[in-house]
RNA sequence: GCGGAAGUAGCUCAAUUGGUAGAGCUCUAGCCUUCCAAGCUAGAGGUUGCGGGUUCGAGACCCGUCUUCCGCUCCA
């Protein structure tokens, strides 16, 4: 198909939305920006993604459990982990250059070259006299005190500002010291608007001071809070790793392209704990060990690549991505990082509780590295989506729209189909739809011709279609059409849940590991 | 936040210079019985995103507003 990629990426937002995958959410009140309801087929694929990682990780690995942390922590975690400080920004835009800057930095960088002037004082008298008292120049000099008494002004209004959260005095700084815009020379500023990482919500009834609590931006720190306690009650030796799956949200300056970047998502995070000095080694392992559960789910190995990290984030030794080729470009799908021991020191430091490991084998006690794998599960039902979606041309002209998800993924599992409605074959039919039932979800479908019906399964992306047709009433058979070869074989109906349960199973993904 | 585009049936789109909102698909009920969509009959579905204004008359023109999409900016 010679399709544009924004019009492909279009498809698949209304193939999402008209097949029942995922809908706007809040839609009869026009929506809310950047957030999204899974519906009835878009729940099951996402909850087979979210098994198959879990069996991966957790079944698959005797040394990993999982765990389920509350959405609500404490505060102090997230002064601990960095989220406080790190990503309360205040921003401010100027409207020539449509350039933004962050206004602590424009306020800081105006502050180093008034710094420079001194500077340059210094040098000059530096050059003109002997014996050169720096010190004593400084805080002399008529010139070099009024700059320096420039500098301590601006921090303090900056720093009493800030404390107050008095972004209107922020800006007023910028233009009281005549900051303009590097790029358009302009002081067309904005008002300067605070933009807070974090969701921030009050427990309890009352609305009181001091019980501000965050929802969580990660749910990484569920696991460190609970380190010891899995450790211990589970008797855990190190090398060890604790999963865990959950919604966490984050407030987007933009939320954009579609589930890819919402401001409330999912993410299958597992921390690895490992003897530092280790961490490279497991760094690497679960480098290839994720990209090969990417890779098994057939989605074409050419869809996926490492991106390395050179900027790391405040508590990493390394990172680096696993990329995907969405409609839109290849984009973060995974994250592997080698956190290091910083997430356990800091909250051994602010709550005061020793979070170490006694090793036996080295017999002492130490405070684990860490190896993270997270991954986006709303990012990885979009990658298989999008990757899923296709519009074939078949022979003679015709065409077909085929969602090829892996089996043991997609939301309905088979399809079973009288050939025609009548002769006693819906009742037979519905007989064996019954019974795949206990098994796996499956659905029925009497409705229009047997070659429509077959479109629309495709259309969901269900694999197999079984129909009864006149001979199922004497031969005891039925024939189960593949989705994408469209080719079909006759077995036993008393066959049919072995078979099934082969062909859509998460065991044959597993295997692959 | 800035710039651009767009909002009409569940979906895709029509509606002449302003003159009674329509089609196809989908859906529902029935007919037909055929292994790869689009046979027949009937039916349902709309305060044209919302609120004002101009006009005898607005889906269309004007103002405001909301939402979505694209680009830029931010992104652990």
């Amino acid at each position: 198909m010679s399709q544009k990629p924004e019009d492909f990426f279009k498809n698949v937002i209304s193939h999402c939305k008209e097949y029942g995958y995922i809908f706007p959410s809040s839609e009869i009140y026009d929506g809310l920006s950047a957030v999204y309801d899974y519906g009835q087929y878009g729940a099951e694929l996402k909850k087979n993604i979210r098994e198959y990682w879990w069996r991966a990780m957790v079944q698959m690995h005797e040394n990993i459990v999982g765990i389920d942390a509350a959405i609500f922590m404490h505060p102090t975690t997230w002064k601990a982990s960095g989220h406080v400080d790190a990503f309360n920004d205040p921003l401010i835009d100027n409207k020539d250059s449509k350039k933004r800057y962050r206004a602590d930095v424009l306020i800081e960088e105006h502050v180093v070259k008034i710094e420079d002037k001194i500077n340059k004082e210094v040098e000059k008298a530096a050059k003109r006299f002997e014996n050169f008292d720096e010190a004593m120049f400084r805080s002399t000099n008529a010139r070099v005190k009024e700059y320096q008494d420039k500098i301590d002004s601006i921090n303090n209004r900056f720093k009493n500002a800030m404390d107050k959260g008095d972004l209107a005095e922020v800006k007023q700084i910028i233009v009281d010291c005549e900051i303009v815009c590097p790029i358009s020379g302009s002081r067309n500023w904005t008002d300067v608007r605070q933009f807070n990482l974090m969701f921030s919500t009050s427990m309890g009834s009352v609305a009181e001071e001091g019980n501000t609590i965050y929802l969580r931006p990660e749910t990484a720190q569920g696991i460190f809070v609970n380190f010891l306690n899995v450790q211990k009650t589970g008797r855990m030796k190190i090398p060890f790793g604790i999963a865990q799956t959950g919604k966490a949200f984050r407030n987007e300056i933009v939320a954009r392209q579609f589930i890819f970047r919402m401001r409330e998502f999912e993410q299958m995070e597992m921390q690895f704990f490992v003897r530092p000095g280790t961490e490279m080694e497991w760094y690497e392992y679960w480098k290839k060990a994720r990209l090969k559960w990417h890779q098994s789910l057939g989605l074409g190995n050419e869809k996926y690549k490492y991106h390395d990290h050179l900027k790391l984030a405040h508590y990493a030794n390394a990172a680096c991505d696993i990329e995907f080729a969405f409609p839109f470009g290849f984009k973060e799908l995974e994250g592997i990082h080698s956190r290091t021991d910083f997430d356990l020191k800091q909250h051994e430091q602010f709550s005061g509780k020793k979070l170490q490991y006694f090793d036996p084998e080295l017999n002492q006690n130490y405070v684990p590295y860490v190896v993270e794998t997270s991954v986006g599960l709303d990012r990885l039902f979009l990658a298989i989506l999008s990757a899923g979606l296709k519009e074939e041309e078949l022979e003679g002209g015709d065409k077909r729209t085929v969602l090829n998800l892996p089996p043991a993924l997609a939301p309905i599992k088979a399809a079973i189909l009288p050939l025609v409605k009548k002769d006693g074959l819906p009742e037979l039919a519905e007989k064996i739809m019954k019974e795949l039932m206990f098994d796996h979800i499956v659905t029925y479908d009497e409705k229009d011709t047997v070659g429509r019906r077959y479109r629309r399964q495709d259309a969901i992306g269900t694999p197999y279609c079984i129909t009864v047709d006149h001979d199922s009433l004497n031969d005891n058979s039925v024939t189960i059409r593949e989705r994408d070869t469209m080719k079909q074989e006759r077995v036993k109906i008393s066959e049919l849940a072995r078979i099934l349960d082969e062909k859509v199973s998460l065991k044959s993904l597993l295997k692959q590991l």
